[in-house]
DNA sequence: CTAAGTGATGACACCCAGTCCCATCACGCG
DNA sequence: CGCGTGATGGGACTGGGTGTCATCACTTAG
């Protein structure tokens, strides 16, 4: 199928990610990239829409996969077993080899306000991509957009502590640990049973 | 104390705002603003940071006004009041002479994803505004975050509904059901009571 | 074996957002 | 009246992003 080197956009992406890594987001440019990956400007344009889309490629693979896994649960699931089903479906990406990976790509968004605004534009493709699986299911629009909302906190506080740099624990665990949590924080907000001050 | 005309920043906005309407966010350049302020391109940038800017200018006052009023809040006061005291907070941006400004600059907002994109950001700088003043009374990093989502989302559904075509009930009312609603559901999805398939 | 076709790439011109630097002008103040 | 301050204007410059057209690698029909 391939011709040419069938990797310019892996080798793109290889190539931002060093080059954002050793001078930052900012002090690169789109010709520097395209330049180390051996390709031109133009080229790199074909494959992201943008500068900052070439550190988000997974997104939106993930958002299918959330939506898949939610569609997939079985109909007498509750919403909090179908969040449970969606952050699982995620674990494939996050094997202890892309540890470090994810840690450099964390610290160059954190480092840069543009690929913050972009992060949650991505997030709340994810929170929509949920929210939409949840209704296809029967939930209300209301009950659909809070769930899908805890089930995004929950995954990036998970991926949080998954790419904290001593972190050993395996994804999955966190994931459910952080929904659990979020779960029982849910029910004391709506009760007002503990909430202090 | 202002020389000149005191307005520049109110007539940059208005003529933005005015353009956007009329031709389109990506159709109108930043030369075209300045000249129908009458200024040019150096003085918008010295009064907003951004194209997108222009559009966002209350957000940052919003900020402010949500995080002291949950820090003026009764020590003993729950969550929910909190929440409650944030959003009425809010209520001086909503008079219903600016529900047609804001209708506009919704769907000018609606219409191009670099808008989303930076409203997604405002919206983020709310809720952690939000999720600070919470922790600052004592609440533990889990609920302050969860809390804080409920509260942005509560806004800007309330939002939604205060600045609707047809809409002529007050911001506070509807901001106060949306709340009480999302707590309710809060509460259902915490406890997995009530929720079906 | 060759010629047409296809798809990824390169090269180039172009527009505009955003940055810098410096000149200028309006006003208050001594 | 002269000076300092602060907002503005102007112009040069970088880099992201969009086009268009030529080119080259490889496939497939003939």
């Amino acid at each position: 199928m391939a011709r040419w080197e069938p990797n310019a956009r892996d080798r793109l992406e290889r190539a931002a990610l060093a080059l954002f890594a050793e001078h930052g987001y900012d002090a690169t440019t789109v010709n520097e990239i395209a330049d180390r990956a051996g390709l031109t400007k133009s080229t790199f344009f074909r494959h992201f829409a943008d500068k900052r889309e070439v550190l988000f490629g997974g997104q939106d693979v993930l958002s299918q996969r959330f939506s898949d896994a939610i569609r997939a649960t079985a109909p007498a699931a509750t919403i909090g077993a179908c969040l449970a089903a969606a952050l699982e479906s995620a674990a494939p990406a996050f094997t202890p080899e892309r540890h470090d990976l994810a840690l450099q790509r964390r610290a160059i968004i954190a480092a840069t306000s543009e690929l913050r605004e972009r992060e949650l534009l991505k997030r709340a493709g994810l929170s929509s991509a949920i929210a939409d699986a949840l209704r296809a299911r029967g939930a209300d629009d209301t009950t659909a957009r809070l769930a899908a909302e805890l089930g995004v906190l929950a995954f990036s506080t998970a991926f949080a502590h998954w790419a904290a740099p001593k972190n050993r624990q395996p994804y999955t665990e966190i994931a459910h640990t952080a929904l659990r949590d979020l779960q029982a924080r849910a029910a004391a907000l709506g009760s007002e049973a503990d909430l202090r001050a």
